[in-house]
DNA sequence: GACAATTTAATTGTGTGCAATAGAATGAAT
DNA sequence: ATTCATTCTATTGCACACAATTAAATTGTC
């Protein structure tokens, strides 16, 4: 038998080391995000609305990578609690402008300690922290981009393979 | 106005970082997946499998670091799908055996030129991958470590703020 | 001004993630 | 043997993610 797992080898994968781990950092943050009664992704939104306030649904869908399938409900959700709201534009009705509230600013102030718990949750000081951040944020740069010139050649993703039926068990 | 979103800045966020860079590898990996009939999170499972074949789902929770409402209605589809057989242990009939079929195991084949593909979209050298890879499993057991003793401890996670009401608004 | 093409958000449907609960099986203590 | 706590998987309910479609508003062209 040839090694044909190992390219397969799930420890090996860095698409596992980054779904386990993103996944572990929105757990880290669960407890701290329940006291502002916030979810994850709802923080994210947040974060990118404390930088700039009123932001059209499509800039923040942009900025977040998320589409309006999944910021319209979670804007509604955001909105009920009172944190932001959704007022379409004067000057072109198509687009969604959404706000802060005042409460929404507020909150902001109880968001701050998050990022240094958060730090020392992750064990790592903060240039091991900012050099990661910096390498990831090129890695998803970079799949972005040759995902979507990919798509746009279309076609040939895979080698078709040869027909191969005839596999040994293991 | 002092800088109080410095910190919260979100392009400073590892957690942000992450986050997005996931979204995208699992963008990467659709159209590679959508050719063997699969999604992202059937594709680690069926990954976890090709390693170990016959594995109870606790196993599988365990290596994947999902739990059993995600893994049941996921196994189910994978089930109807032909690619794995569900049977509950014969020693202890509280335990479910996930094994490949034939058909799981032929899959395998097809899924192989899968890496090379994402190594070049992702734009890295094999090396780089690898510490990336490397740094996130650190991160993600140090984070997964330090919440489970935090949730013991429990209580204090937040410093509870001094009831600041009077904050500037932008 | 009418109208086709485009842009934008919302809706719908499927598939995760996960907390909380339920329900069955096991093992230990009586 | 019965009871009780424990250990498993399954179910339920809620909140994302995203593809595909719909619907409304705008722009460009005539």
């Amino acid at each position: 038998m040839n090694t044909p797992t190992a390219l397969l080898n799930l420890d090996r994968q860095l698409c596992f080391a980054l779904y386990s781990s993103s996944l572990a950092m929105t757990k880290a943050y669960k407890p701290l995000l329940a006291e502002l009664g916030i979810t994850y992704p709802q923080y994210l939104v947040m974060l990118a609305l404390w930088q700039n306030s009123p932001q059209g649904v499509g800039e923040l869908g942009e900025r977040l990578s998320l589409d309006s399938g999944t910021l319209t409900p979670l804007a509604k959700r955001l909105e009920a609690m009172g944190l932001i709201a959704r007022n379409r534009s004067a000057h072109d009705e198509r687009n969604v402008e959404i706000s802060l509230t005042a409460a929404g600013n507020r909150l902001r102030a109880r968001a701050e300690p998050i990022p240094l718990c958060i730090m020392q949750l992750s064990g790592c000081q903060l240039p091991q922290l900012e050099s990661l951040t910096r390498e990831l944020k090129v890695l998803r740069d970079q799949l972005v981009a040759n995902v979507q010139a990919n798509a746009k050649t279309a076609t040939a993703s895979l080698p078709s393979p040869p027909i191969a039926e005839h596999v040994q068990g293991d």
